[in-house]
DNA sequence: AATAATTTTTAGACAAGTCTAAAAATTATT
DNA sequence: AATAATTTTTAGACTTGTCTAAAAATTATT
């Protein structure tokens, strides 16, 4: 199949496609992956050959069908392993991206559709990301940034848009998890900070953050 | 840390020396490794200068204690995941060590430690090998080749010598699996051949598949 | 002990993936 | 429209891990 390497690229490009649906540009995937323009383009050269993204120069790429198929399984995988590790292993919500970098690439169609059943078929991550289906089909839900939200309004905290340890640490010492409750009392102006009431607490928290976390309204 | 394929040499390297406790040759690293003696002669010079293994040329090779650890924790990684694939996701004995093989290089030792304490803390694997415990130490029962008990001794299964998925689907098909009670009714003079019973079946082996199981004798 | 066979090492090449430095193309600014 | 800034690609080099072919060392056989 494809090499560790080459699946790296293709989850990226795919990433990139959901917030763009542009042409991905070198640079983009460069400072993603966080290696040099002229690496990105060498692979990207690769990636065409083997017909996984369409690729004209100086005009970034777009993933075909079957790369686009190919990336969603490994983003299926990595969702996946994030689940079984919090679940099953005990694992907080920020120290599982790492491991399950290294586990998506391991190949076996069987180790996952039974990983997938022990788990229950879930249907998003320990971030609130969705997972993919076999054929690479994701359950997107409406969900809005916190920082959208309206003074008075209630919604539940349903994901976050920052992945990284710092920013799930932050919230944990915030009591800020999936699922809770989160009203907004106030709305300044000036910064817009927000007053909010998660679990009977008052809290302040910064337009950064609001900007960082998904909400359901209710 | 180490490559996955430096982790591969000293993990066969670990092997052969529970065979002979000589230094282990090139070509037998290579036959084990399927590749070239002359891919692993450059290889060996790479684990030496990483203190992995002591090295004189025309010599062959040992681990070094810290070589030995690693190699060690290597092989827990296998069995432990082995385990999991077997009494987790439903996995036949005979399809783990492929997937195995791959699992076995991920790293995080939290992930190893949560899934030891999942499984709850097995010592062997499917196949009757030990695991080794954090610190590279085996727990060695004493077993025996079926091909060693003489006629009207009675053993249990408690592993096997070849772990090929093609011997493990032939002992399912014969109903010998880990566990079951076994007894030598007859042992033909002319081509070691064993008649037996098992769950009360009566069964012919050659000495070829008798050589290739493990039995404590009872 | 000399010769033959085998094992092991070296020399040189290659593929994958990355990098730096420089050239080419594109985009932005005057 | 010309020039400047930025982005992208190419050229050439390096590392890791592998290979083939040949040389060197060891071991076996006469
Ligand atoms: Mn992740
Ligand atoms: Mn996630
Ligand atoms: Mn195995
Ligand atoms: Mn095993």
């Amino acid at each position: 199949m494809f090499s560790q390497s080459e699946e790296n690229y293709i989850k990226t490009i795919y990433h990139l496609e959901t917030i763009s649906n542009k042409g991905i540009s070198t640079n983009a995937i460069a400072k993603k992956l966080e290696t040099k323009a002229s690496s990105v383009s060498d692979m990207i050269k690769k990636l065409s050959e083997k017909e996984l993204v369409v690729y004209k120069k100086y005009q970034g790429v777009k993933l075909t069908p079957f790369g686009k198929k190919n990336a969603a399984n490994i983003v299926r995988k990595h969702r996946l392993w994030e689940v079984f590790l919090v679940d099953k292993l005990n694992f907080s919500w920020d120290e599982v991206h790492e491991v399950a970098e290294q586990l998506e690439h391991i190949k076996s169609p069987k180790l996952i559709n039974q990983l997938d059943a022990l788990l229950g078929f879930p249907t998003h991550d320990p971030h609130g990301d969705p997972i993919p289906d076999k054929d690479g089909n994701l359950n997107v839900i409406d969900k809005i940034l916190l920082s959208s939200l309206l003074k008075t309004e209630t919604g539940v905290c349903v994901g976050v848009d920052d992945s990284s340890s710092e920013f799930l640490q932050f919230l944990d010492k915030k009591g800020i998890t999936l699922g809770k409750k989160i009203k907004v009392l106030e709305k300044e102006d000036y910064d817009d900070s927000l007053t909010i009431t998660i679990e009977n607490q008052k809290l302040s928290i910064s337009n950064k953050i609001a900007n960082n976390i998904y909400i359901k309204k209710l």
